[in-house]
DNA sequence: TTGACTTCATTTCATTTGCAACGATATGTT
DNA sequence: AACATATCGTTGCAAATGAAATGAAGTCAA
């Protein structure tokens, strides 16, 4: 039978490096704010985008339909985010931060920040450049 | 408030690709045999080990106990492996490829070689060297 | 305007997940 | 031996997940 080294194989230690960062920095943010992975990125996205809708949401943040209403209903009733239904096109629903919101997110980006820097901190700058390429030319391919 | 890239945060960038590589391989081998990524493990896991516990397979595996466990009842369901008490320890489940998991196996492991050949394919072999030194070292951080 | 399609967000449903509880077995202490 | 404690694998359960169905709203062509 073939012998194979799952430890040496890359989807693996992609999959489990990423499950233990991600998870590290879940523990960070939920502590201090109870919030989940999906509501983290819905908060960061409206952050960045300011008012959004689902659909542009879940198309540039990786996550399914379903998963986003989800998330951005809870974050409704912890009065993060607004919900509010388009003028124009009523089948739109409108996502923004409210003033909480804005507040958690001016601590959650710091808090990002330097959890990231920790993770890198191991690196050497070389090998975090060598990163930032690679992980650009993985990203967009095929 | 603060502003925000999610696209460059690491931690981000790391799950996408994760979930990007780890869903296009598991397409790859559902296609042709039907079983979940915690089943690809378990086999892989046996293929390396013989015959070995299921707290074995978790604890080096990054799953957790119950998935391991369901996903043995699956594959001994499907003919794919054997469970069998352990005859000195009664508490133990001794794991093992059954001929056809090992006839499995033998065709997971090139597909398995092939696909994550594709996927660095498109690196430069500097920066494939520079990966593996990345994420030894990541993964064994802290 | 009507009818056929499409798009949007939510919801439904079956499945998966992770945690905790469990029963069974083993170990260690008195 | 008797009891407390620890470990093993499975299972119960509540919550999360993803795919598909739904209904509401918009678009387009006849």
């Amino acid at each position: 039978m073939d012998t194979f080294d799952l430890d040496q194989f890359f989807p693996y230690r992609l999959a489990v490096l990423s499950t233990k960062i991600s998870k590290g920095f879940a523990e960070v943010y939920g502590k201090e704010f109870g919030i989940s992975l999906a509501e983290w990125r819905v908060i960061v996205h409206l952050a960045m985008a300011g008012k959004v809708s689902v659909r542009e949401i879940y198309q540039r943040v990786d996550m399914d339909k379903s998963k986003v209403s989800r998330a951005a209903s809870r974050l409704e009733a912890a009065g993060v985010i607004l919900k509010k239904v388009n003028a124009q096109d009523k089948r739109l629903v409108e996502l923004s931060l409210t003033p909480k919101g804005k507040r958690m997110m001016d601590r959650l980006a710091p808090m990002a920040r330097d959890y990231e820097a920790q993770v890198l901190a191991v690196l050497s700058p070389e090998q975090r450049a060598a990163l930032e390429g690679i992980f650009d030319t993985l990203l967009e391919a095929e």
